[in-house]
DNA sequence: TATGAATGAGACTTCATTCAT
DNA sequence: AATGAATGAAGTCTCATTCAT
């Protein structure tokens, strides 16, 4: 008669699996409302625990948002990888789909963290400071990969190079998100791709020139 | 006809200023907080009047916000124009340049426009279609305009270019919230220009190569 | 058909109104309950208006306790004046008779504010410091009616026997709220009388004795 | 027997040292913020045991400030004993001595005991009947005392000078709180030994000339 | 052309307490 | 001898809005 089934340590176990279900419920909602929008009530309703044990996991509503910002911005991290063939531009080009498809398959990191970084509240939110921190991140990374695939640049040209990218990704995702229907988002980051391209070969021009 | 007292149009007068308080008021707050964060209460604290009279000069809140885009966009379109000469890249250049200042000068069309856009609430706020309006009239402009510089380019060409104007220019303005002091808009416009310009070449190169 | 009823202005008048409902209502509780034991919706309850509606005629709950704490501050100054003649025992007497009525009659000014006084909370509420300004104007009250009538002690002296004074008056008034069957707040108050000219003639002796 | 571990008795011991650091963040909050103002949660996190382990000490908030009462209580009652030589006055005027420094030294049983006694919601609160039992027991232990000190007082008059003694300790004591800086506590529990010895003879040759 | 007063709903958060482990 | 997790009730306060004047 072994019993296989093993409810022990059950409660232990579930503190973990409410505090995965409430940030879920708040990562959806977030991303559709912003902060403000975001209520715990509505949280609450949607993960299904009392308003109550949400404060048992979270400080507070920033907290809760902070974290939230945390765990989808480890996911969209974990979602592209620099392209290790090819022309410098082919693999320029690679590394703008890969952004593409994490923008469209994890957006609420993006679209969250774009809120959060537009609102200008007297009192700076930790979530904000979470998505901004984040984001410099991003900036290093991508520094990294296009270093390597277009040497010769200037530090104040790569960091301006860098800052011309992810502007471009940003607007295009908001371009999307307002009329996702006009929009091709993998055709647009193509071009973008090829425009940064194009920048990286004219300011190498303008050195050589020089 | 000497009469300088107007007790007539006195009432009028004083009204329209009040208006125009409630919407200085209001465009600050919803600037900095977003359209949730937007209390009628924070407005009336800043324009000095009574909350039950801003809801004698507007419906609702919806009805506020909205206007407030509406105001803002019509300065925001004022402060820009197309340049009259020079070769092709130098007016896509002169017209990027009128862009980021007019940016610079009244950030707060596009940052609270942006918050609208990227904010997806189940019911629709008036506001938010008043800037998705306004912008797809921007997009019109700019169709026009770049038309008329890079001629030779399919209908599809076009929109996609014009996309990736807009899209360029608010993730550069975004680009400059985040972080005001690592960003030289002025500089970074610039770069964008030269970017869509050369896009505009190599598309024209390749329909002429097909 | 000369109405004379006149409902006109209702509202307005019904401002003053109101606030008094409150204030009534939120004396008697927190007379019995102190500071924390007040709660908004016992008020609301009590005055029969919304809990938001207190919060038109009062900035927050502390505010409201210090407004309970002004006004039965005042009511309470108006309740004893100087007797104007016998000797000045009987004088003495006198007061001590006037004061311990005014505490029988709106105990609930004392009540509050000792246990306001009591209570160490980091943030200083408002209202324990209204308390203590109400406190010491009573002091001052006191210094000049007992230097007319045992005329002769040194400043230090005289404020030593004012806070005496005032020390008795609020023991007493403790000891008839632990159990106001045992004691005779009137008796009492006459001991104390009597217990205070016996201090300043003391004090008169060791003055002339030095 | 020479056995030096001893971890049978280790869980007890862990037991009432939780239970005492437990009283002692409750003591020193209560004394602070009354008994609404003592929140478990307070307690939980000034003693650094989880909110649950309280309760497994305590049966309810009721129950543990009954018994912060009961245990200052105990080593208040500790810190005052009557002196047996000099003068009926002298001997007065040194048990006011005593008690003031009792006062001095662990003012918390006061403090917390006034608040209570000045509370009275609807249901009383075990903790305050304590409190009122704890002061009962000082007032019969006083009487003995007194008289002893002053032999020849009627029941009567007995009880009043008990009363008039505590309600000028109490008094004094609040004074002492309200602004610590203006009054000198052991100066002035003398003008009350005083005050009390000089009540107590003119009750006594009242006695006489009747 | 306003505005003082009011209000029900809902915001965030803390409360005392319980219970399975 | 504890404690992590949960919870319904209640806390203070703000919300958008209305209405009589």
């Amino acid at each position: 008669m072994a019993n296989t089934v093993q409810p022990k340590r059950r409660k232990r176990v579930d503190g973990e699996l409410s505090r995965e279900r409430i940030l879920d419920a708040a990562s959806e909602i977030a991303a559709e409302r912003g902060y403000e929008g975001t209520s715990i009530a509505l949280v609450s309703a949607k993960c299904d625990l009392p308003a109550s044990s949400i404060y048992w996991h979270f400080k507070n509503k920033d907290d809760l948002i902070a974290a939230v910002i945390e765990r989808s911005f480890a996911s969209w991290l974990r979602a592209w990888e620099v392209p290790g063939d090819g022309t410098a531009r082919e693999r320029v080009q690679g590394l703008a789909m890969q952004i593409a498809k994490a923008l469209l398959d994890s957006p609420d990191f993006i679209r969250l963290g774009l809120m959060l970084a537009l609102e200008r509240r007297p009192i700076e939110a930790r979530a904000r400071a979470m998505f901004i921190q984040a984001r410099t991140q991003t900036a290093v990374a991508l520094t990294e990969t296009l270093s390597e695939l277009t040497p010769g640049l200037t530090e104040t040209q790569m960091r301006q190079l860098v800052t011309y990218a992810i502007a471009g990704a940003d607007g295009l995702f908001i371009a999307n998100e307002v009329d996702d229907q006009a929009v091709d988002l993998i055709e647009m980051f193509n071009m973008h791709a090829n425009a940064l391209y194009s920048t990286a070969v004219r300011l190498l021009s303008e050195n050589a020139g020089q």
